[in-house]
DNA sequence: TGACGTCGAGAGCAGTGCTCTCATCGGTGC
DNA sequence: GCACCGATGAGAGCACTGCTCTCGACGTCA
């Protein structure tokens, strides 16, 4: 906790490791070998353990780290887009969501992707990977109070109707309408659908020019949300 | 090739082996062991490769048999619905998948979640992958001939235009309107992306009632795709 | 019957995650 | 200033992995 030298050094170390492990991780995917990052770093295998209890928490660590780094990326690009413009905003968001993706792919895939087995992501990584989320949620908010989105009527089952309630109670989602958070989930589905499609190769022969493909998926999900200026 | 007792023993042996390789997949992923199959035949491990030349090879079998079985599920689920119900077709379609998926979490994993680092899906997985995008079509292009649908008159960007169009000329989209084909790519991505969040996890402390919530998502997207009835 | 080709066993190589023990060396309390 | 303690890295080692190679056995076909 102190800060002193010792400290210091210990946080340097870490912060080599997880370095190695990224530049890894994207040469050669999630497979990333404990002892060659050891390697790498100079150091004998065992020694990394004094600082990763194991190569799950490395991978964990770079998981926290990834979210933290993609919702920052998201933040900073919808924050550019002018407050009243919310199609500006979230197309600000989309892009910086796919753009983060593609330059992080294998990240992206220990995220997003399947989850590693045997494995639970732990209570750390939920408030990162909820950020973009809460973010796409300002916009809505923002929207519906201006007056510029129109609340859809949408006539929801019963149990969806609930559950869409229950999450709308929640602190992030206070101002956002069941029926337009129900709107959001299909969205977001949408969203992250489709950047896997694109990242895991699931297009190919089917999409040639990918950004205005993903641009104008961006734009049919905000008609369906009534985001439309 | 020709049907000696020789070849039957040695088709048999294969696809004990791929049975238990499923199994394995079953209980711990993706991970699975070669030697640990091979100790489960009663056999050494170098064997077993004299039926796979490499674990992935072993992979892959079972990437082409997974997206066969699903296809073949979803098939008879879609063929079991009156021809004019379209959208009774399209919500068996949709039900099937979602169905094969959670039977099959981590073949579902193996054909529609984060690649393996270094492989590439061979020819041979095309073919069956693309069975469930064709039955879709056949229900859209049923639909328009009848007239029951309603080419949306949506207004694509050039870019998207093009990729679209040149996905119809193919053989299975033969009939489907260039608009239609686009809307159907939206619905895909969102398809999937519900199966994969639910799957992967990502909708717990969102949705509890599941099906309900899937039922009402293929609804969203029928309706989306004019499917209506 | 003889030859060939398939098959499984076994040993072995290089690599992995992880554990344990042992020396070293730096910072802290007296 | 000194002694101690805890953090650190090295090294050996265990059990495991994918994969290769060699060798003997055995069935099949000419």
């Amino acid at each position: 906790m102190a800060d002193t030298p010792r400290a210091r050094a210990r946080a340097e170390t870490t912060e080599q490791i997880k370095q190695i492990a990224r530049r890894h991780l994207a040469a050669e995917g999630p497979n990333l070998s404990l002892r060659a990052v050891a390697r790498d770093l100079g150091v004998v295998s065992s020694a990394v353990y004094r600082y990763f209890a194991s190569r799950d928490e490395l991978l964990t660590a770079l998981i926290v780290d990834g979210y933290t780094s993609m919702a920052d990326r998201v933040e900073v690009a919808e924050a550019a887009a002018p407050r009243r413009d919310l199609l500006g905003r979230w197309l600000a968001l989309g892009n910086a969501m796919r753009d983060w993706s593609l330059a992080n792919r294998h990240e992206y895939g220990l995220l997003y992707g399947t989850p590693v087995p045997g494995y639970a992501a732990p209570q750390t990584t939920i408030e990162p990977a909820t950020r973009p989320v809460q973010l796409a949620m300002a916009i809505l908010r923002d929207g519906v109070e201006r007056d510029v989105i129109e609340v859809p009527k949408d006539r929801l089952p019963g149990p969806v109707r609930a559950d869409v309630e229950r999450v709308g109670a929640a602190p992030g989602f206070a101002g956002v309408p069941p029926t337009l958070i129900a709107r959001a989930f299909s969205v977001w589905a949408q969203l992250f659908g489709t950047i896997s499609f694109e990242l895991f190769g699931r297009l190919t022969n089917g999409v040639t020019d990918y950004d205005a493909y993903f641009d104008h998926q961006l734009r049919v999900m905000a008609r369906y949300l009534g985001v439309v200026r």
